[in-house]
DNA sequence: TGAATATATGAATAAGTGTTCATATATCGG
DNA sequence: CCGATATATGAACACTTATTCATATATTCA
C-alpha cells in the first residue's frame, strides 16, 4: 500500500488529516448502527409506511390497501421496521395496530425530504 | 385480495384512515429520491467518509489512509456519494479534495446519530 | 517525452435484500 | 371446537450492491 504521508504537489498536511481523521472517527459500533439506521429509511415500501404512520396510526390491513401491496410484503416490512425500533405496535383484537416509535422517526423523515426537496427538482 | 373496508372487530376507520393516508401520499418520485438519499447513508463506508469529511475536507488519499481501506474502493463510493450529491470536490494538481455538499448532509449526519445515541446503548 | 503519483472505472464475484408463495399462528363469533 | 379473519413467517428466487483486481486517465516533474 502506498504511503501518503509527503506530498509536495498540494498544500494539504496529509499526516494532520488523517491522525485527526482517525482520532475523531466515530466507534465501529456507531458506525454500524447509524448505517443500519439509514438502511431501513433507504427502502421505497419502508418510506411508505412510515410516512403514512407519521400522519396516523393504522393497522396491517389499512396499510395493505393504502399501500396496494401483498399483506406478506407490508408484515415483512413491518418486521424490520420494528426490529429497528421504528415503529411500535398494540393489539386491538385481531388487528395489529401499529404507529411511529418515537418521535426522531419523523424528524429523521422531515431532514430527509427536506434534502431532497431542496434540490429544487420538484417545486414551482 | 381480501378487502378491509368494514371490520367490526376493532374500531379503526378503516375507510377513513386508508383514504386519508392515499389523499396524502407523497408522489413516487419524491417517495423514491427520498430513499435513494436514506440508502446512500446506508453504508458503513460511506457514513465513516462522510463523518471524515464532517470534520475536515480530505483528498482520496487521506480517506484511504484514514479509513484503511484499499483507493479502489473508496473511489468507488466517493463516486455513489458524488452522483447523489452528498460530496463536493476540487482538484488541485494531481490530488481531488473531497468535503460535504451542503449542511442537509451533516444535519441528516447529526439526526441519525442522534436517534441511536437516544436508545442510550452507549452512553454514560 | 517518459516515469511516477493520484484518482477513476469496468468487470467479476460474493453477499445482501425485497417480494412472492405457501403456510403458520392468533383471535373472535357461533 | 370450528370456521373466518388478521397477521406473521420461512423458503425460494430475482435483483441489487460492495469489494477486489486489473487497468485507464490525468497531472506533475525531470
Amino acid at each position: 500500500m502506498i504511503k501518503y504521508d509527503i506530498c509536495e504537489t498540494c498544500e494539504c498536511s496529509h499526516k494532520d488529516k488523517v491522525s485527526k481523521a482517525k482520532s475523531e472517527a466515530l466507534d465501529d459500533e456507531v458506525i454500524y448502527d447509524l448505517a443500519d439506521v439509514f438502511k431501513v429509511f433507504g427502502d421505497s415500501t419502508r418510506i411508505k409506511i412510515l410516512y403514512a404512520l407519521f400522519n396516523q396510526e393504522m393497522c396491517v390491513g389499512d396499510l395493505v390497501e393504502a399501500l396496494d401491496m401483498t399483506q406478506s410484503a407490508i408484515s415483512h416490512q413491518l418486521r424490520v421496521l420494528r426490529q429497528n425500533d421504528l415503529v411500535k405496535f398494540r393489539k386491538e383484537g385481531k388487528a395489529v395496530i401499529y404507529s411511529l416509535d418515537d418521535e426522531h422517526v419523523s424528524i429523521l423523515l422531515q431532514q430527509g425530504l427536506c434534502h431532497i426537496l431542496h434540490k429544487n427538482k420538484y417545486g414551482e
